[in-house]
DNA sequence: GACCAGGCACATC
DNA sequence: GATGTGCATGGT
């Protein structure tokens, strides 16, 4: 199993080996595949992480529309040159519009500074190393920074969000306070460093948290019941 | 009308 | 380091 890079030297725990397999095969069969990182480019992969932030895809959808539409998303130099105020009126559907103004082009100032707006260029860096960079920006934490990598720049690292910690604490196999890092570090260690088993399994995970547990928080339908 | 959604930064203790 | 709070729309 490779590790990745930038979980060396962090204190390992290894559960199981088949558990967290067991589950994304359940899943799948279940639900089949996802589909995701729903956008046309890269780039608006990005831009949706930080418009979903604590809000439902089908608002994220109404603010890409909306800014595709004024051609605000064809590149980032493109987002940072629309002012704050039209930003904030074209993503409203999406919520928290005023801070996620800000949040956008801040993110595409970083691009614009650090890499000339050029998404290939970004890509030629390492992980550990564009992560660090990513979480530097404001507005780009933990999960943000890892959707941003796995979806738009496929590299293997674990997205963990709201879903996956209440289904797997409920579950039993985390603690329902640990840490964003701890969690990831978990679902990494006992996976295969693979970006496209990362990208169906943290899809199926919000899937299923949307399927059932907010309906049905009993999980007797859950289609990991018997399984853990 | 209450509750929730694919978080994050910042203040305070 | 842990905990609380503001940010806001649209669907159920």
């Amino acid at each position: 199993m490779t590790i990745h890079p930038y979980l060396r030297g962090s204190i390992l725990q290894k559960i199981s080996n088949s558990i967290f397999i067991d589950i994304y095969k359940r899943l799948y069969k279940v639900y089949g595949r996802q589909h995701w990182w729903p956008g046309d480019t890269r780039f608006e992969m990005m831009v949706g992480a930080i418009l979903t932030q604590n809000t439902s895809w089908s608002n994220v959808e109404k603010a890409i529309r909306n800014l595709k539409k004024e051609n605000a998303l064809s590149s980032a130099e493109k987002l940072l040159r629309t002012n704050g105020r039209t930003l904030a009126r074209l993503i409203r559907p999406s919520g928290y519009y005023n801070v996620k103004s800000k949040r956008l082009r801040d993110f595409a100032g970083f691009l614009v500074a650090r890499y000339g707006g050029d998404l290939n260029m970004m890509s030629r860096r390492e992980t550990g190393e564009l992560r660090e960079e990513l979480l530097d920006v404001k507005g780009v934490g933990p999960e943000t920074c890892d959707s941003m990598l796995l979806y738009a720049l496929n590299r293997p690292v674990f997205v963990v969000d709201a879903y996956t910690r209440r289904i797997f604490s409920r579950h039993k196999l985390i603690d329902g306070n640990a840490g964003y890092h701890d969690i990831q570090r978990l679902f990494m260690v006992n996976l295969p460093a693979d970006h496209r088993l990362y990208n169906e399994y943290h899809a199926l995970i919000v899937r299923l948290g949307k399927e059932l547990c907010r309906k049905n928080p009993s999980c007797e339908r859950c289609p990991l019941n018997r399984l853990i």
